[in-house]
DNA sequence: TTCCTTAACTAACGTTGTTAGTTTCTAGGA
DNA sequence: TCCTAGAAACTAACAACGTTAGTTAAGGAA
């Protein structure tokens, strides 16, 4: 086949499909002859729409963090903001998780990335933070919602009980963690993430004496 | 060459090169072939010692892991146990940035970050914590130590002020932040860690009134 | 109509992780 | 001491990977 009367790939489905695939078997499954097959394609043509793979894998990333909610960032009072904007945060990367390891690597040209981390530098500042000080709460940040995002520290433990008891012996109980994963991972985050603003709040009352 | 007298290879000394060229080159230099070549082997060689490639990595990052120091926690205070813990947990980290990306991917179910996650609950627990508390605590902070060892926040910036100037009007000086990287980045670890363990210590003291 | 660009193709290159099968040496038991 | 099992190296090869080169035909502009 040449040519075809209407275009079969767009930047668009590409980045779709991957997405796909990249949720449903991880970021290695990811290749582009199984993306060009499951596109009805075959591999080279996908370098007429991107550069690289990589490219594909950044658009990928920028499309998830595109979705991220920011409104409440300059219409809240920053803690609450701050709180908000986390937990979208942490949504958007748990809807797909196997792309966060990725995303990690920072916001490089992606413009979703660098929109999300001017809102967060902005009202912050517009809060009353001096801007360096913005700049390490933004990182904060960041470090624990992604860490939070990246695996789950509940799923870490298996479900068999003597791997435990001879070696690990605080650790009696973590085989029940398995079971109540996401439970335990979502109290985790919310009382990290209380913690962390708490603390700020108080550095903030500090400021202005 | 065929079943030398001496073995040339051994999995300390495979993980030890490896370890060499992940650091030197990044995790995608190593290959098997190269790592023979290093150890002035063949390839398929390896496979005598490792099943896969994917478990030397592990091995690897196993020997990280067991290098953090544990021996604050249980003797120290918890929050300086906690902050001293931390801190030895990044440092390990950040000696070896090419592999946390690996790290990062999968759950911890290597030995050393068993004793790493006994030792931390543990601590927590003797000092008074109420074990569901403590497994969170724990949670908690390895997202945070996790998320800040993962990827630079500040390298995730380009050094090109004319990337941001147009469009994202707070970020006008994150330009600046890849050449003061290590700086930006422990300034945002330290302030991030004080603030969480702070907001930890008025939990802790609103336990018992 | 002519002509350049676009978007598909086929074929191929060098690398990758890994397996199969072979050879030779070592270690342990009879 | 001899025999055997298995360990540890090898060579050869496989399928899959990302990517490039070169080809072909349709679309759009002049």
């Amino acid at each position: 086949m040449v040519r075809p009367r209407t275009p079969l790939l767009s930047r668009e489905r590409i980045v779709e499909v991957a997405t796909a695939i990249v949720d449903a078997d991880g970021l290695d499954a990811l290749s582009t002859r199984r993306l060009a097959r499951e596109l009805g394609v075959q591999a080279p043509s996908l370098y007429n729409h991107f550069d690289t793979k990589e490219e594909i894998v950044d658009a990928v990333g920028d499309a998830i963090v595109a979705g991220v909610d920011l409104s409440m960032l300059g219409r809240d009072p920053w803690p609450a903001a701050l709180r908000g904007w986390a937990r979208a945060y942490r949504a958007a990367f748990r809807a797909h998780p196997h792309v966060i390891p990725f995303l990690a690597r920072g916001p490089a040209r992606r413009p979703a990335s660098l929109r999300l981390a001017d809102a967060v530098h902005g009202a912050l500042v517009s809060a009353g933070w001096p801007p360096a000080q913005a700049t390490r709460i933004g990182a904060a940040m960041r470090y624990f919602v992604a860490g939070s995002a990246l695996g789950s520290f509940a799923l870490g433990f298996v479900a068999d009980p003597s791997l435990y008891e001879a070696d690990y012996p605080h650790l009696r109980d973590a085989h029940r963690l398995a079971d109540r994963h996401s439970e335990v991972d979502d109290a985790a985050f919310e009382l990290g993430l209380d913690a962390l603003i708490d603390g700020l709040e108080r550095r903030f009352a500090a400021l202005r004496p």
